[in-house]
RNA sequence: GACCCGUUCGUCUAAGGGUUAGGACACCGCCCUUUCACGGCGGUAAUACGGGUUCGAAUCCCGUACGGGUCGCCA
């Protein structure tokens, strides 16, 4: 997103249609909360994704709630960019902008009235107090301890662990106070506790989100605690890292969601793939269908240590992907490829072509390459592959004896066009195979791509006597 | 720096006291293909280190090292 396309977040501006949720009154509610401060990030996504097939394959709900309440942060671009990338994926959510449901608005910051009440009770049970014009909750001086779905027993004292904090600059351990701020001197309220009262309000059963949460926990456990509710199931997740070992960033390759779209993803498998990263069935199966991953994936297979981005395994999980789509799907999703390449989707050949690239691309965006000469007026040659086959010294001999083989032949199918060729070569004394790559050359410019005899089919006998003469003439 | 979490091939992972430590990506080789791929078969490659417990440890315990996270009036 532009730094400089900065747009205070106002929800009504957003667009978020497509969403018609289904309302599950089941037990388990998960919710992915996102802060709509930059792009989506594929550790967001991630987490998004675990969060909705908890939900569905317990059959429960699954909750969109966003977390602006820092207004100098949210924008509207943001809102919408992440809006966009859950669509994409797939991740449709039951309740949250755009659908509504029972336990709205699902924007902090349009639930004001909600945290002020929840504050009154803690002002009430003593629980807070100001200072420099901002609210602290007074945190307990008591151990206490997650009991984390994946992480296990973690116990901390806040009270302990808050009276010294680290200053970067300095390098030391300075004094400092416990007692979390909720609420700032503006009148905002904080992360923990809208985070807390929302859980709580919203009747939250499991909370699935990154393990840099981990710390922030106890402080949550203890608002819980204070407001007297039971709190949801922790489950941390291992993070995502680059492959250096260090945070992804969004200059990482495959950070950015909305980039996967752009490069030739497709949804199933990018959401394949990040289900992959922490997370295993146990047994050896590795591509899944969405409705495979919903039927399949649980907290037990969550695994606790932080994975490595791997973007060629990604492209390979992609590629799997590709193989096993339908036609029809297959021509909906490479469209926007052909069309940005030129080629024109709905030309009667492309069917037949996207046949032809479908087990050579790994990315919707490799296939017009695959075949684009089948749709171009003009080759493009490239010269590699000329030097190449320039090595024969009778190259001149065997262009025009393809042209001429090919040009008599009257059956043209991929058959009839193999025993042209392979006549073509009995007359000059050479073996078929000695034919085929002078061929691709001449026809298709290059020495790799799609299947030769198919590309011809579809070329048409007159473009492709056309090309091998024109080649011929060019020697 | 303090606290927390983690550590199996380069990478993602399986194996929760007894396996020749399995699979996948990547890489290499062979086969298939009279072309390009797909595909098939095979190969290189791992339990961080040190102590325990045990007849037996990748697996349980402790320590060390390394990696990550948190320490905001960000979320």
């Amino acid at each position: 997103m532009n730094e400089e396309r900065r747009t205070p977040l106002n929800p009504s501006n957003l667009d978020h249609r497509s969403h018609c949720g289904t309302f599950t009154a089941m037990t388990v509610r998960t919710r992915f909360a996102p802060s709509p401060t930059g792009f989506l990030h594929i550790g967001g996504a991630r987490t998004a994704l675990y969060n909705w097939l908890y939900a569905r394959h317990h059959g429960g709900t699954f909750i969109l709630r966003v977390e602006d309440t820092d207004a100098d942060r949210s924008t509207t671009e943001s809102m919408q960019i992440i809006l966009d990338g859950l669509k994409w994926l797939g991740l449709e959510w039951d309740e949250g902008p755009g659908v509504g449901g029972e336990y709205g608005p699902y924007f902090q910051s349009e639930r004001n009235d909600v945290y002020d009440r929840y504050l009154a009770r803690l002002e009430a049970s003593g629980h807070v107090y100001e200072d420099d014009g901002a609210i602290r909750f007074r945190v307990p001086d008591k151990l206490i301890t997650v009991s984390d779905a994946i992480c296990g027993e973690v116990s901390t004292n806040l009270k302990e662990q808050g009276s010294r904090r680290y200053d970067a600059e300095t390098k030391q351990e300075v004094e400092a106070n416990p007692d979390i701020v909720i609420k700032r001197p503006n009148g905002g309220y904080i992360f923990h506790f809208v985070n807390v009262v929302d859980d709580i309000e919203m009747a939250i059963t499991h909370v699935i989100r990154g393990e840099d949460h981990l710390s922030n926990t106890p402080k949550h456990l203890a608002l819980f605690e204070a407001f007297g509710a039971t709190p949801p199931v922790f489950a941390h997740i291992p993070l995502n890292l680059n492959p250096s070992g260090t945070k992804m960033s969004k200059r990482d390759q495959g950070a950015l969601i909305h980039e996967y779209q752009e490069n030739g993803f497709l949804p199933a498998a990018v959401n394949n793939y990040m289900a992959l990263l922490g997370w295993s069935a146990k047994d050896d199966q590795e591509i899944f269908s969405i409705e495979e991953l919903k039927a399949r994936f649980d907290l037990p297979g969550v695994n606790s240590s932080n994975s490595k981005f791997d973007y060629d395994k990604c492209r390979w999980v992609n590629s799997e992907h590709l193989k096993h789509l339908s036609a029809a799907d297959l021509l909906t999703n490479a469209a926007p490829f052909l069309s940005r390449a030129g080629i024109d989707p709905t030309d009667a050949r492309v069917p037949a072509a996207l046949e032809l690239a479908r087990d050579r691309a790994q990315l919707l965006s490799e296939i017009p390459g695959v075949i684009a000469t089948i749709f171009s007026d003009t080759v493009t040659y490239d010269d590699a592959s000329i030097a190449k086959v320039r090595e024969k010294a009778e190259l001149p001999q065997v262009i025009s004896a393809l042209a001429d083989g090919i040009a008599g032949t009257s059956d043209w199918t991929v058959d009839g066009i193999k025993s042209a060729i392979n006549e073509a070569a009995g007359k000059i004394g050479l073996k078929m195979g000695a034919l085929m790559l002078p061929c691709r050359v001449a026809v298709m410019g290059s020495t790799t791509g799609a299947d030769l005899a198919p590309v011809l089919v579809l070329l048409g006998k007159e473009e492709v006597v056309k090309r091998l003469t024109g080649f011929g003439a060019m020697l």
